[in-house]
DNA sequence: CTGAGTCCTAACAACGTCTTAACGCCCGCC
DNA sequence: GGCGGGCGTTAAGACGTTGTTAGGACTCAG
């Protein structure tokens, strides 16, 4: 359930500062996009709409804060300018150009690191999308741990939950017996495949209109069992 | 209608350094608050809900870091930390903290305002959100750390309220025993899923109608607890 | 030193969940 | 038509988890 991780885009036309950053940043685990000029920047986050943005003033093609100033025509992503110009002057317009930070060459990989975690929170509120599964009178919010049929919430157990959203991974798919005993118990020992048929008929009781003719928990003779999804 | 100017607050001790802000802030036309001690600095700005907020880290009465965390419970205003430390690691660790911003001392005034029109762009769009909690018979004034049910206050420790805060910030979302425990208790060592249980006990009694039959406060056997939201 | 307030710990009771077993049904096969 | 395998259903006991209470350790202020 983890979110994929967040793009950063380098622009930066010194080779040397981009293999640092490269190695920083897929270190820490961004995804990450690079580009030597400005306008191949502008390009690339068009494309990609990347969530930071790591800015080089001193770009070959064009001055770094006309970048800024076509970036923020429609982009919100944060900008972070890293230059060596430590001018109290440079660092004052690029930030009322709309950059987010400023960062003055050299500086230390952790800091760069810190200060894209403060970006990313910045732009988070508006991208916390919440994993929500609806299929017919259900709605399961994987987020909140919470199963509603009919909007009633309804309770259940550990294992219960477990081979439930184990069959929704699935949806749609024949999931085996073997599969599902090494999904929800763990590859534990035991006599087990009773212990599916007993929770499938909770389940069903819990979740099924006609817990003995079910519409979607639904038994694959010989196989396993597989969650229908509407066509 | 114009807005009124914004009101930024200082929380700083040295005299000289208070001195010289006040001229800079106060010539850049924001309203001005200022704070000598982390204490004062706590109160101010629950009382004013300053819109931005600067933070010396070189605190007499507490560590600066414990004065933003206690501010990020119910604030979302940027702060802004002025510090005479330098070190990476200082500033990785407040801005992981909760800062948005870290500048080191000695800095220019220009500099300071540029950064501080960065920190009002930012929060501008989420800016009208009052750090109240209410839900059924209970009102929670997270800035006051004040909770009253049916408008009676009701005094919690530090670690119920700690507790509480916590199952609120995530309302609705089953929180996981080692969830609450690394973030109420802050992953110490110990025997501690029963700490959990007898606060949760003391919790209930103290906020409950039934304390035996909670209607908020609900325990996920197995999982965790969740503070129930109406639906 | 005393008292108030808070936090941790231990013991027991109460509850929910998991496992297990027994039985009934349906269906294909001999 | 009888037989057996796979599946569904139900209930009950074992087991672990959770709720509750009370007491002792600790800190801090007067």
């Amino acid at each position: 359930m983890t979110a994929p991780s967040p793009q950063v885009l380098l622009v930066e036309d010194e080779p040397q500062m981009r293999r640092f950053l490269r190695v920083a940043l897929e270190g820490a685990g961004y995804r990450y996009l690079e580009a030597a000029t400005g306008q191949e920047g502008l390009n690339l986050a068009a494309q990609h709409r990347p969530q930071v943005i790591l800015l080089d003033l001193g770009l070959p093609d064009m001055d770094g804060l006309d970048v800024m100033a076509h970036l923020r025509e429609w982009c919100q992503a944060p900008v972070i300018v890293i230059s060596a110009r430590g001018q109290e002057a440079d660092k004052v317009k690029a930030l009322d150009f709309g950059a987010d930070d400023y960062l003055t060459k050299p500086f230390g990989t952790s800091e760069l690191l810190a200060r894209i975690r403060v970006a990313l929170r910045h732009a988070d509120p508006g991208a916390a999308e919440e994993p929500v599964f609806t299929l017919g009178r259900w709605r399961v919010d994987l987020a909140k741990r919470q199963v509603l049929v009919d909007g009633q919430e309804v309770h259940l157990t550990p294992l219960e939950y477990k081979l439930f959203i184990t069959l929704i991974r699935h949806a749609g798919k024949v999931v085996t017996h073997r599969q599902l005993l090494k999904e929800v118990w763990g590859g534990v020992a035991g006599a087990q495949p009773l212990y599916l048929r007993v929770y499938m008929t909770q389940l069903r009781h819990k979740l099924e209109l006609e817990p003995s003719r079910p519409t979607y928990l639904q038994t694959e003779p010989g196989v396993g069992y597989r969650l229908r999804t509407e066509e």
